[in-house]
DNA sequence: AGGCTAACGCAAGGCGCCTTGCTTTACATC
DNA sequence: GATGTAAAGCAAGGCGCCTTGCGTTAGCCT
């Protein structure tokens, strides 16, 4: 006896339509950004997910193996097309806008998530994560080499230093302290990093004094 | 019926002594940290420390509530006394050594946990975490000002600043990158931000050029 | 010594993450 | 349209965190 698919509930606009491969795949990282916005990463369960897009929680676990890696995937494929890298011809400009928009994308519950899911290690399971951010501080990197080609910043510059200078502070606020992540506080932070805080008898480099 | 103690297992040394109050507060301290460094931060489960302090897993959570208290608790009776804020006269290197010091304290298993703890957000209870990175940090933006009094570094600088573009890259790399976090790092680092990596015509500082 | 009370021990159970063994079904292929 | 297979459903269960209700006892106080 093929038991009948339970009656939808009225009001559930959704019968359990199989879904299988691809098609699955997208309902459930869709369903997953949803709840994540609904019920925050706390609140992102694996059973809640997987109520959301009415597919079994053993699919979920076959298929992603962690709730970590739901999430994750879930929230890459959406914040991937973030972060171009500007090229005004300026080091300071190019890195003031770039870590601006990181600032804003960790000001987000989803960057805030994406973080936070990135510091919890997993030594089980090739890590995504760690990857995810690297790449992304590697295109930084590749701002500051051009600054040093250019001349604009001082030829024994260590590109990785200073873009670890940049976003370890804007991590750090997203993570522990919880204070604001504004597109002020990146430029100031470029502005302390380039500049340094020597006492200097020279107007700073080309920015107007922020002040 | 009083029922006889279980008969210790040969080998094992410990009749469950009825600890209470101070006595057992002490000891399921003491197991934490016991079980912390040898099974790691995943590895303490409540019921572990309960088991290795010879107490009943009730009564870690009528006394602590959760297992984050109860390591963190543990954890903060041990990694107290630590971080002396030096006094030499020399911004740079007061702000190099106690940011080394930093930087040995997160390369400990104990310390890296600390940091891992808080960054775990917990609505519910009041903190503990947040005012114990934020007070050490406190201090070192102590040294940062001093350095401004004695005029060796710009007038206008922020010592908020300053200390958060030393630390964040510290914290990132213990809880995301896992690269390594060595007493040179953190010299590079107060290198950079207090130099600058705009060119210098005139040699850096004070410091030697370290390469 | 006896008695009081807060501090513990204990058992049961809920929830979430995750695994496993087995059945069922969707989809492609013949 | 039959069939084969990988993907999904399903049930059961383990482990960890945490709660609750109730019995037991340690330790202090008189």
């Amino acid at each position: 006896m093929v038991p009948a698919p339970p009656p939808a509930a009225p009001g559930e606009p959704a019968p359990p339509l199989r879904r299988r491969g691809e098609r699955m795949r997208a309902a459930v990282l869709a369903a997953t950004v949803g709840v994540l916005a609904e019920h925050g990463l706390a609140g992102t369960t694996v059973g809640a997910v997987a109520r959301a897009a009415g597919v079994h929680e053993t699919s979920l676990y076959r298929r992603w193996r962690t709730r970590e890696n739901l999430i994750l995937d879930a929230l890459s494929e959406q914040a991937d097309a973030a972060l171009p890298v500007p090229d005004t011809g300026r080091v300071r400009d190019d890195l003031a806008a770039y870590f601006a928009a990181l600032a804003r994308l960790l000001a987000t519950a989803q960057g805030e998530a994406l973080l936070r899911l990135s510091a919890e290690r997993d030594e089980t399971l090739p890590d995504r994560r760690l990857p995810y951010w690297t790449e992304r501080l590697e295109r930084g990197a590749v701002m500051v080499r051009r600054g040093v080609e250019r001349g604009e910043l001082a030829p024994d510059t260590d590109p990785a230093l200073v873009v670890e200078a940049l976003a370890g502070p804007l991590f750090t606020r997203a993570l522990i302290s919880g204070a604001p992540l504004g597109e002020a506080y990146a430029s100031h932070l470029v502005d302390l990093v380039l500049g340094g805080a020597l006492p200097r008898d020279r107007p700073a480099p080309e920015t107007p004094a922020p002040e």
